[in-house]
DNA sequence: ATTAGCACTCGGCTTTTTAGAGTGCTAACA
DNA sequence: TGTTAGCACTCTAAAAAGCCGAGTGCTAAT
């Protein structure tokens, strides 16, 4: 059935405003309100009519109205008004940005805060280890007899860097060689490919044998399913809405979000999306019960490198929050474009 | 005044009770489950005059009696029984630390993870960046036309890597060049001498003027206040304790653990003990309203280079805490000597 | 010094009461 | 036919009242 105007824009009012107080909205105040030309009984009407459709629902008897998810729903996709950042708030992000130095890590970081800070919520961020991601440099750097910085850049721009442990016996100038032939080895190739081989290439290097497990390790370690970094913010900003007064609900709240293999699931899913992305309620059951989830997701070079988002109550701000992930997320490219 | 054996033994018997149960401990309890040889009138006249003393508290005027915080003082000092890990525990902490690699980093990462696994509290811990640590080396790694990585090793086996910009113009010999230089420079300097000689070197290095820029920079970042690197785990620990059931507290607790200039204040006091801290409520008064700081430090080359802890409710398991600091801190000293 | 006994206190729980907000329905109205 | 005033009804949230019992403090006896 097609909702009428009206219908819709008594919805609307429902939603804004049960967003706004988290309180349950009565005919009385919708007509006293915002629509001041029509009695509070026929918006009773109108509001028996949308719950009878599934829209709105009934907490008890009496007392007012509250949304159903498929208002959120509705809601997100058709009634909201598209808002705009504040002069204000669109010169906090680019002070914030300003700021920052150069490694995407903490470009993304910093957004992941920026975002939490002005919508109040907790946000995420995930940059992806893809497979695909391609490498052009590895660079082993000893710094002392049995240790070493093992450096990997990826056409992502993406450096990875991890201490290994190296032969005692071998010289700096066979590490030197080692570090030469691994790199004519993997330079161009994807982190899957080099996996692929590794078999192979190990046997034709059994003088350098140690070394270049160590690194196999650590690649493998990377391309691992949880890997990639995970950037949290705000987990506490559940506690300032009203849904999460209860210590149990804060509590299973955390156990998910400060799960990394639990909140990426929740990021990885939106891929290919450059367009915001918005989960409500158990929509979809991997979020934590009676949570919505909105993300965006960033490249670098065309190339999708990783999701952000923010995560909360399902009587969520979202016009704020999607004004915010755009406004973000506009200047997260350009900053990323840079590099 | 002196306390009789018997007015000890009671105190600890009430404190212990009331870590554990988290309820008042009355007379009548203590007499049935823990001195059947006394009748609970007798006890209630000992409880009374520990009342005097100031030792316990009436919640009100009917309801058992609670420790103060002279109580848990006394008790950490004098009353509790040293406690050993059993060897489901250690072999636990083994079983972590195995799968460890090597930088330290990682090392104390994982081991307030392991901490906060075995308390059932929020864990912290601190490394410090101070002022006297020596530069053992410095390189610069080129690894795009305006990017490079930066690192700096020094003597506590601590790197720190960040990404600074190079003017493109500059060639790779330049760049070596001035790495050499630098390296020469401040190789065997401490932080602190380095930054406060900067003028002057500066000047001396012109034509690599914004290299050395962005190194200084790096420095000054890495030795103001709040740096160090601050690994926190289990924050949402504390509502598993009952005196964190409302949400206000939780908040107000999370606020603080999670400012990591507050941490940092907190940690960075116990500099020069091996020894645990215990330091119990607003002793001092920055620790949060109504917590308890149990520390200890590490150190690898008979320096210290951090502290690690536990933080939550007075009524806190301190028996289980020390015996946990202190089994993990033995494993954690040896890992470190590796090095 | 210890203990049994008893009166007394007071928090926490359950129950009752009350007030008011909001609904649904109906009948009247434009 | 859509809108509205009016009213009975429902149900909650908050306050008030009542009850229970755990625990204490004190006293007098052992």
């Amino acid at each position: 059935m097609k909702l009428s105007d009206r219908k819709k824009q008594i919805l609307k009012i429902v939603v804004n405003d049960y967003i706004k107080t988290a309180q349950p909205v009565s005919s009385k105040q919708i007509s006293d309100k915002y629509m001041t030309d029509l009695s509070s009984a026929t918006v009773r009407a109108e509001l028996a009519q949308l719950e009878e459709l599934g829209y709105l629902t009934h907490v008890h008897t009496s007392s007012g109205r509250v949304p159903s998810k498929d208002a959120y729903k509705l809601y997100v996709d058709e009634l909201m008004s598209r808002g705009k950042l504040t002069v204000k708030e669109l010169s906090f992000i680019k002070e914030q940005f300003r700021k920052q130095t150069s490694d995407i890590e903490s470009v993304v970081k910093n957004t992941v805060k920026i975002i939490s800070e002005l919508t109040d919520y907790t946000s995420l961020a995930y940059s992806t280890m893809s497979k695909e991601d391609k490498i052009l440099n590895v660079k082993i750097f000893r710094f002392k007899p049995t240790v070493a910085l093992l450096l990997i850049v990826t056409e992502n721009t993406l450096i990875r860097d991890k201490v290994i442990r190296i032969p005692e016996d071998m010289t700096d100038e066979e590490v030197e060689n080692a570090n030469e032939i691994i790199n004519r080895m993997f330079t161009g190739k994807s982190f899957g490919e080099v996996l692929t081989y590794s078999d192979k290439i190990e046997s034709e290097f059994i003088e350098f044998r140690e070394i270049f497990e160590r690194i196999i390790e650590v690649l493998e370690d990377y391309v691992s399913s949880s890997s990639g970094s995970l950037f949290l913010e705000g987990e506490d900003k559940i506690m300032n809405h009203p849904e999460y007064s209860d210590v149990e609900k804060v509590k299973n709240f955390l156990s998910v979000v400060n799960s990394k293999e639990k909140v990426v699931d929740l990021l990885g899913e939106n891929k290919n999306n450059i367009e915001i992305s918005i989960k409500i309620g158990s929509e979809d059951d991997s979020i934590p019960k009676d949570c919505s989830l909105v993300t965006a997701s960033y490249s670098a070079g065309g190339v999708n490198i990783g999701s952000y988002g923010v995560i909360g109550p399902i009587r969520m701000d979202y016009q704020k929050v999607v004004s915010v992930l755009e406004g973000v997320g506009k200047i997260l490219e350009e900053m990323l474009k840079d590099e």
